[in-house]
Parts: structure tokens; C-alpha cells; sequence
DNA sequence: CCTAGGATTAGCT
DNA sequence: GCTAATCCTAGGC
């Protein structure tokens, strides 16, 4: 029988490609994570990017190397994981908007509360909270690990951003139940 | 210095 | 469906 092909993960490119091949990849912090099943990508030339009007202390973490973890505070309360990408010095990344709680879900538990398992990683700042990240994660070379099986891939808009609104640079796995909302077609 | 607003979520109507 | 919670950052004065 065949072997698995396992879909290539290139984070030195393109964010959008990056993102959109690493659904499937698991993402662990301190062994706690598991497969990614959402992403959004932001490019350097992205209006809705953080790393738009250039680099700052908070964003230089997208302007390095790729594969290192990202973090900002959403709206004063969550705190969203990203993964650089792209040459050093561009400034782009994959917002990890979902993914399948797998590894560590007791301490997911521990940060969320007792929830049902949909309720501890569909969302960015639910996948924050139930990895513990915080600005001591910024820098940190991301933990992943080679996906366990080959997944849909559907593309989409963005969510909860006000310009660029129209780019289908969100992807998911359309089978999964753990995506943070259903899929809306891009336009 | 001061202010507006955000890559969101939870809880209530 | 609507909105409060909550705080950091960029940008304007």
C-alpha cells in the first residue's frame, strides 16, 4: 500500500501558503497542544496586519526568524499565539485561530475550567489560555510535530478583522469539530 | 500626554 | 443577537 504523503511545511515563504499547510501539523507548548485545525494568515504588505506599518518592540518577533511564537493581547484580555514566517526582516505569520485538544488536556482544563472539550481550543484566545501563553512565550521556537493523518483543507475570509476583509487567507479542516465557528465561503 | 480601538469571549436578553 | 470586560499599542496633539 502506499505511504502516507505527508503535505511539505515551508515557513520561510509565503504566510498564506504556510498557513494553509499547517493544518494537521500538532503545536505544543510545554507538551500541552495538539493538531492545528485553523489558521489565518497575516502578510507583511496586510493592512490588517500587525506587522503592517513596520516594526515595533511588540511585533519584532514576526520580523525574525520563522517558526517562533508570537503572542499579543487581544481586546486587554486574551492572549493569541502566532507563528512567524517568511525571511527575517519581511514580518508575517500564521494566527493559530483552533486546534484539537490532544496532549495536556487536563492542564488545558486546569487554565480554562472544567469545559467540554470543544470549549477549551475552538477560538485564538481560547487556544491561548488552554497553552498558557503570555508574553513569556514571545521568541520561543514553536513545537511541532508532523501531522498523524491527511486532513480537508477549506478556505475562507477572516474573522474579527476591519480591512483586507475580502482575502481568503483563513483555512480549516471542514471535518473537524473543534474549528471556532462553520465556515462562511469567501466572497 | 491622552485617547481610540482592537486578529475576542462569555454571559445575558 | 448584543454588549461588557479589560489593557496594550500606535498615533495624534
Amino acid at each position: 500500500m502506499a505511504a502516507a504523503v505527508i503535505p511539505p511545511l515551508d515557513l520561510a515563504g509565503d504566510p498564506v501558503v504556510a498557513a494553509e499547510q499547517l493544518i494537521g501539523w500538532t503545536l505544543l507548548v510545554d507538551g500541552v497542544g495538539g493538531p492545528i485545525v485553523e489558521t489565518e494568515a497575516y502578510r507583511h504588505d496586510d493592512p490588517a496586519s500587525h506587522a503592517f506599518s513596520g516594526q515595533t518592540a511588540r511585533n519584532a518577533v514576526m520580523f525574525g526568524p520563522p517558526g517562533h511564537i508570537y503572542v499579543y493581547l487581544s481586546y486587554g484580555i486574551h492572549w493569541c499565539m502566532n507563528i512567524s514566517c517568511g525571511p527575517p526582516g519581511v514580518g508575517s505569520g500564521v494566527l493559530i485561530r483552533a486546534l484539537e485538544p490532544v496532549e495536556g488536556v487536563d492542564r488545558m482544563r486546569e487554565r480554562r475550567g472544567d469545559r467540554p472539550l470543544r470549549e477549551l481550543t475552538g477560538g485564538p484566545g481560547r487556544v491561548g489560555q488552554a497553552l498558557g501563553a503570555g508574553p513569556w512565550l514571545a521568541g520561543r521556537r514553536a513545537d511541532l510535530r508532523p501531522p498523524d493523518r491527511i486532513r480537508q483543507v477549506a478556505a475562507t475570509v477572516r474573522v474579527g478583522i476591519s480591512k483586507a476583509v475580502e482575502q481568503p487567507w483563513r483555512f480549516l479542516d471542514p471535518d473537524s469539530p473543534y474549528v471556532s465557528r462553520r465556515p462562511r465561503r469567501a466572497a
